[in-house]
DNA sequence: CTGTATCCTCGCTGATACTG
DNA sequence: CAGTATCAGCGAGGATACAG
């Protein structure tokens, strides 16, 4: 069954969803679209994350197999994140999404202000 | 610029992100996909979704012009909810999101096991 | 059947400061 | 530069019971 698996709470797929789900992942996949990038570059780019979560994030996705984390034994340190091919391939349907999102922002909030009447 | 918006924070695109992020909103998208459905079978085919968050979510989404509550006048109630056109538009690139989620759960959870050595 | 009301907890988030 | 440490707070989410 194709669809049957993510309504089961117990189902690996829901953690996938949730992970996907993630604000701050989403991002950082878009992020690092056009390759590698280091850790201050992603923290500036997304805007509004603090240096904790964003580590977390990375952690995380790492912990995935959805990016590597590469560090130079250089002085400054230089740490540079770069999506694997998993990750590459979940650039695709989340690109769609953002986009999705973009093309339909002014509907949404459209629809949001004809409900404010209620 | 197509992209630049989804990294401001007070841009809108985050809050439809956000939305759908939302872990249940992505469920209950994918439930509506073969037309209305009422309140106790969405809540059965989400598993482990209480009452008072699907009724939560339901509303957002309603609010946010993806789905129509439609209540008919009987005894005992009935009410069904149905994706609107804006809804039915989302359902693709959602999919997208689900189709990778099940292709791909094996390798996600196969680098979680890797990485747990660690 | 379709929700609402109430309470509670727990985990994420943010702020801030500090380290290798 | 690239994080870690620590703490506080709040609010989404869950359990349960009840109502129209």
């Amino acid at each position: 069954m194709l669809h049957g698996d993510a309504f089961d709470p117990d189902c690996p797929t829901r953690l996938i969803l949730d992970r996907i789900g993630d604000k701050w992942s989403v991002l950082v996949v878009l992020s690092l679209r056009e390759g590698p990038r280091r850790f201050t570059r992603l923290r500036d780019t997304i805007g509004g994350v603090t240096p904790k979560v964003l580590t977390q994030t990375l952690r995380a996705m790492e912990h995935d197999g959805l990016l590597t984390r590469r560090v130079f034994p250089e002085v400054p340190p230089r740490v540079e994140y770069e999506l694997t091919p998993l990750g590459l391939s979940l650039q695709r349907p989340i690109q769609a999404i953002a986009d999705w999102a973009e093309e339909n922002v002014h509907e949404v909030m459209a629809a949001r202000s004809t409900h404010e009447q209620s």
